[in-house]
DNA sequence: GTCTATATAACGATAGAC
DNA sequence: GTCTATCGTTATATAGAC
């Protein structure tokens, strides 16, 4: 019987680990219970000792992450500074949850869409609401304040925001040659001030 | 057996819309043959008449589309318009083309990161490949040329701007509030001027 | 907590009648 | 060009021994 997240969370979290690499790599419906068990050194059969189902694994991938990242947000929108320094921050902060939880953010980009379908994955949706709230929130408040244009749709924006931000988990490497830092100052200056020559 | 694709386009090319089309929604892997052969109204034994495999449709979709997408941008390439006009055009083609074929747009997103690790799907590389060169190419000479600011990771800016342009298919609709050529334009003005007030 | 063995279901694909 | 019927494979998941 699988264990609430309580107890044991050593062996339980490594497997999650395992299986959340193995999903980010190839894909969840190409992530046999077979290959999440090989790549453990156990049996497939096993796998159900600790967990009801492949799917409760991703839920639990899935959601755990969620709940750490939300968390960092609502710390952000919080606090007392100015809207483009939160918007500095968020941005931030997004990229250093790329460099951190890589295999997270590319499960909840590749397979989001689909799981979004059935009701155990409903609150992918109230999440999804909620980090548009995040965003459109901060542009809101930079269009008011002067910080920012007032030219521009603020739902395009953010939507622009949300998937150029998630998106570069396709291609960025932690521990590579541009640092999660390098790639958010890269990011903010071209989404600030553009890429034409002033 | 197969006809290749000179006879009888009508049926063969009315098959791979419903298939393509299946294949955005759904994702690959869950559309099955008999999801495609019920909304063609045939059972699923019937489409192997007109295709060896599923995976043949699918590499017909997308090379079909890659093709004719490339053809365009060569023409904008090798027209003698400066490196901005030039950009703008290969950003608003790009939209076009989302508009036009976003079930092939789609696709290509979602599945071209699996598929290419099969030798049949080898051309998908090629054609990345010579997409980042259009891009690489035409901000380079926008660089030199004065237009576009130097102090950016051009390799960077590129797959920004990749990203961001084909991500769109996930939330942009055909016939919505926001014409391709809307998106566009707000796009190309975050782009190049930025979102800050100046 | 893991293994052995297997149930059950769904999928891609095939052969031949019509 | 489509249908009938089904094969072979693979996947998730289960039951009980150890």
């Amino acid at each position: 019987m699988p264990e609430p997240a309580a107890t044991s969370t050593g062996r339980r979290s490594e497997l999650l680990r395992i299986a959340a690499t193995l999903f980010a790599e190839k894909g969840y419906t190409f992530t046999t219970v077979r290959d999440i068990a090989d790549a453990a050194g156990i049996l497939s059969g096993s796998l159900y000792h600790h967990f009801d189902s492949k799917e409760s694994m991703i839920d639990e991938i899935l959601s755990t992450f969620q709940e750490e990242l939300f968390a960092a947000y609502d710390a952000v929108l919080a606090s007392d500074a100015d809207a483009r320094t939160k918007l500095d921050r968020v941005v931030r902060l997004s990229f250093e949850a790329i460099d951190q939880h890589p295999a997270e953010v590319a499960i909840f980009q590749n397979e989001a869409g689909h799981l979004g379908t059935f009701e155990r994955f409903g609150y992918l949706a109230d999440r999804a609401a909620q980090s548009r709230h995040v965003w459109v929130t901060l542009l809101r408040e930079g269009v008011e304040t002067g910080v920012l244009r007032a030219d521009l749709d603020i739902d395009l924006v953010y939507r622009f925001i949300r998937d150029t931000v998630w998106v570069a988990v396709r291609w960025y490497r932690p521990g590579g040659a541009l640092s999660h830092r390098d790639v958010a100052d890269q990011y903010l200056t071209i989404l600030l001030e553009g890429i034409a020559h002033a």
